[in-house]
DNA sequence: ACTACAGTTTAGAATCGTTATAAATTATAA
DNA sequence: TTATAATTTATAACGATTCTAAACTGTAGT
């Protein structure tokens, strides 16, 4: 999906400079086929594998949250216990599997459109975020 | 709002012993003329002020969980950095305000009544929670 | 290419919210 | 009143995250 250089160019534009670490984490999070969700620790993971290569957990929190901010990522709110991250910027919704912990995208036209009726001044709404919690069925 | 009496019935109805903690506990979460929304760390606080006494956080946390598996609580995600919890346990959704880290109650009539349109086989869905971000506006 | 400097990475320490532990205390049934 | 199990407590342990300060690296200017 991307080369190296073009991962290059996106940190540069960004006004990140291009580290062999942060390539690495562009890699495992841009290469793939599919957006996809992941915690930090899953991250690790999919990096080490990939690259063949060590990275220091400092690393990829501070290239997360800066990818973040840049709006290359998106944080997806489920529980107080981890921080769960969707390479899917777009607004969608999302499934919850209590017993897998996996996250599933809600398309579009899974949910009927919100409306907000209620507005509080001097405030606008930033995001409306719907999170679908499933249960095993039986 | 309830009374000391009223509380230790609760409890005991809940397999719960009504001890001293659980009964300030409960005072202060339930003798409110509103429900509301709580931390943890906002909670002891209320109790210790409402009791002048102290109260140990492993009990806190004991009690809240106890009430949570029994119905009396709900847990809301906002973040993972700490929980939130809501006296009110009847099917709404909240505004969270991002700059004073606020939840504030959508009523019913304030949201589109929401339709998930996909299902996943051997799944049933447990609960669709909707949290609306507040920015300031300017 | 060389240098200087700011930006980045790193291991490890620190912190925060939460959960576990084990000893002391308390509610309750007999 | 007593025996027992439930509860409370202080404190330790934990996992996720952030901080720190030293080593390293990318880059702009020579």
């Amino acid at each position: 999906m991307g080369s190296s250089k073009e991962y290059i160019e996106k940190l540069r534009k960004s006004g990140l400079r291009p580290t062999k670490q942060r390539i690495n984490i562009c890699e495992a999070l841009f290469d793939a086929e599919k957006t996809f969700h992941f915690t930090i620790t899953d991250l690790v993971k999919i990096i080490e594998t990939k690259a063949n290569q060590k990275i220091s957990l400092a690393t990829v929190y501070n290239t997360i949250h800066a990818f973040q901010k840049k709006g290359y990522l998106k944080e997806i709110a489920i529980n107080s216990s981890q921080a769960y991250f969707d390479t899917n910027t777009t607004d969608h919704h999302h499934f919850f599997d209590e017993k897998s912990k996996e996250l599933i995208d809600l398309k579009d036209e899974d949910v009927h459109p919100i409306k907000i009726k209620k507005n509080i001044p001097g405030k606008k709404i930033k995001s409306v975020e719907v999170l679908v919690r499933l249960d095993s069925e039986n």
